[in-house]
DNA sequence: TGCAATATCATTTTT
DNA sequence: TGATATTGCA
């Protein structure tokens, strides 16, 4: 095992015996190589792969720590046991939260089937619907969930509706899910803990079954997490951890900080390893990422050295627009693709997955190779929902939710009267929707023909379903499609034929990766499954196979990652820091570590823009630049003004830091002081 | 019931 | 602005 490639630090954190261990690391400290090596090391101790398990937060982090773990330790390696939690939960829950009275085949309901639920507790519970965020809601349900409290409909908060009505409608929405066969995504941890509690059996099974635990980004865990993490270690405590608490960027998720500062409490003895030494970035782009770092009052001060030679500074441009801001980052990419420089060493980030949009059209524009990472986009579109409720439906015959979703798509005759006779039947009878639209003709009220189109969709899905067992499922799926007469529907539902080619090319993507599944499953596939993965690992094919190309993405997704060029734009306030949620102060601290996940992801040079003005709802509106721009450390940073001339309006109570700007303005050339 | 015109209204991050 | 909900009409 060579460890001369580590440094001290690194070293005692990879080969510190088994035991409680953490390691606190900064950004660039080489963390995941720590985590990687200490595998390594362990194996090369004599641990068996199988009995190790690694836990990171994303996909993507645990796809990128598998390939450096088979880099490393060859062979051996591909026993490891790699995954997220969610992943983790699902397995634990698909051996055996039958126990628990789910089906052995349980659905995971994700974002869009939980919003379809909500919104129809919600009109079941008559809560009036039209005033309440359904989205806020299921928000607020989650945070509950994982609070480990169930919501309280009497609430002693009076001031917090959302609370309220979630107390009022999570029991109806929690039997509903298991009604249906499913569970959301914190029933993915919440479930197994359960599960772990009542069949200490099951939990024994794990124990044996893992002698060794990693978990990375353990920062973002949050407390059911660190319960799972508990459980699992059990009296052998054979745990490391390693993260970064100015990282932490999941609090709306109920991650706890805690986790990770208090660690000790959690397991006592606990060796401690700081890694501190910056190996990524250039000098400027740290003393910038410290700069905006260290006014986050809360954190364990730490101070990162930079390991290498200064590098270019970090600029700040100012543009006229948003699509002027495009253009410029798109001339940047473009300029230094052909000075040489790789475009998957390139990286635009930004807050929120709207902001892609003009940086896509740029790029575009001037034909460069870029990707989108994570937008959800693409599951948003109704075709896609469409196609995707069709075959949970198939899937799933308790899926009431996508069953009402697709009933009538294309329209076939089945309208809302229909529907709601339907469902006022079964709800007297007790009977399950699926049972009902069998013998749609005995439902009193149904017009004949209703009831007929009506037992029509009912002996469809049933055909399908029976193809289902012996043919593969791409091809009915297809079929499906074709007998529904889905893409004639979206043709004639668009008016640009251009859209409706689009859509559909969404549709054959859904179908590929259907396809894609079926071929590497072999012939253990089945649709619950590739489902529950897509809900679980939304686009994996795309995000492993794209290279040589530009990566766009959200700051939340890069984290773990790092590129040689970062642009990150929209630095104005209500962006960056986000404006938040009506009635809900945005939480600043974590914003700004939001910040600071960005620049670090910068190997050599960071370029951060913002715009004067930007479209916001079809209304040009001038923006403020962000707060966390005044804290940039003024000699390691240049600034660029391309807005057009325009008179100087210094408004009062402006920070003293943009008068220091300003200055920079004047001997830079033509000038615009950001506005207020 | 289905379609098209009109009104409304949005505004984070993700497993 | 552009997506979705609702209304009004055929």
């Amino acid at each position: 095992m060579d460890l001369s490639r580590l440094n001290p630090e690194q070293r005692e954190a990879v080969t510190t015996p088994k035991g409680p261990l953490l390691v606190l690391a900064g950004a660039g400290s080489g963390k995941t190589r720590v985590i990687v090596y200490r595998i390594a090391w362990l194996l090369a101790q004599g641990a068996r792969p199988d009995s190790v398990l690694a836990v990171t937060f994303t996909n993507k982090a645990a796809q990128e720590m598998k390939a450096r773990l088979l880099r490393l330790a060859g062979r051996p390696a591909e026993e490891l046991w790699v995954s997220t939690f969610h992943a983790l939960g699902a397995e634990v829950a698909r051996k055996d939260l039958f126990r628990l009275g789910w089906p052995r085949r349980f659905a995971v309901a994700d974002a869009g089937d939980q919003l379809c639920l909500v919104r129809r507790l919600l009109r079941a519970v008559s809560v009036d619907d039209r005033a309440l965020d359904a989205r806020r809601v299921v928000a607020a349900i989650s945070r509950a969930k994982n609070a480990g409290v169930a919501p309280q409909p009497d609430a002693a908060q009076e001031g917090d509706d959302y609370q309220r009505v979630a107390g009022e409608v999570f029991p109806h929405y929690q039997r509903a899910l298991r009604a249906q066969g499913a569970v959301d995504f914190d029933d993915l941890i919440l479930l197994p803990l359960q599960l772990f509690r009542e069949h200490p059996e099951v939990l024994a099974r794990w124990r044996r079954r893992f002698q060794t635990l990693l978990v990375d980004e353990f920062q973002d865990t949050n407390a059911p997490q660190l319960q799972f993490v508990q459980a699992l270690a059990g009296d052998r405590r054979d745990v490391c951890v390693v993260g970064d608490d100015d990282q932490c960027i999941y609090s709306w998720r109920g991650a706890e900080v805690r986790n990770i500062l208090d660690f000790q409490a959690h397991f006592p003895g606990t060796r401690e390893v700081v890694l501190g030494r910056n190996y990524r970035s250039a000098p400027a782009v740290l003393a910038a990422a410290s700069a905006v770092i260290s006014a986050v009052p809360e954190r364990r001060p730490k101070v990162l050295v930079a390991d290498r030679p200064p590098g270019v500074p970090v600029q700040l441009v100012v543009l006229p627009s948003e699509g002027d801001e495009a253009d410029w980052v798109a001339r940047g990419v473009e300029r230094r693709l052909q000075e040489g420089i790789p475009a998957d060493e390139m990286a635009i980030l930004y807050r929120t997955n709207g902001q892609s949009r003009p940086l896509e059209e740029s790029l575009s524009a001037r034909g460069l190779p870029f990707e989108v990472l994570g937008g959800t986009e693409f599951f948003q579109q109704r075709e896609v929902k469409d196609v995707l409720a069709y075959l949970k439906v198939l899937a799933n015959p308790l899926d009431e939710v996508s069953l009402l979703r697709i009933i009538n798509v294309p329209a076939r005759g089945i309208g809302d009267a229909t529907m709601e006779r339907l469902l006022a039947h079964a709800r007297r009878e007790g009977l399950g929707v699926q049972q009902t639209l069998d013998r749609a003709a005995a439902v009193e009220g149904l017009a004949p023909g209703a009831a007929a189109r009506v037992e029509a969709f009912s002996a469809l899905v049933a055909r399908m379903r029976a193809r289902l067992r012996a043919e593969p499922m791409g091809q009915v799926a297809r079929s499906l499609l074709v007998d529904i007469g889905f893409a004639e529907d979206t043709r004639a539902g668009s008016r640009d034929a251009g859209v409706a080619q689009a859509r559909l090319r969404s549709v054959e993507g859904v179908l590929a990766s259907l396809e894609a599944y079926q071929a590497r499953a072999a012939g253990k596939a089945d649709l619950i499954s590739w489902l529950n993965r897509l809900s679980l690992d939304a686009r994996e094919e795309e995000q492993s196979a794209e290279r040589g190309r530009v990566a766009l993405m959200t700051l939340h997704a890069a984290k773990g990652l790092e590129f040689r060029v970062v642009f990150l734009v929209g630095l104005e306030e209500g962006l960056l820091p986000h404006a938040g949620m009506l009635g809900e102060a945005p939480n600043l601290d974590e914003e700004r570590r939001l910040a600071y996940v960005g620049f670090t992801r910068a190997r050599d040079e960071l370029i951060l823009t913002r715009a004067a003005t930007r479209l916001r709802r079809g209304r040009e509106v001038p923006r403020t630049p962000s707060r966390f721009l005044q804290d940039l450390p003024v000699d390691s940073v240049v600034f660029l003004d391309l807005t057009l001339p325009s008179p100087p309006q210094a408004g009062p109570g402006q920070p003293s830091v943009f008068a220091r700007l300003r200055e920079q303005f004047r001997a830079a050339g033509p000038e615009e002081p950001p506005s207020a």
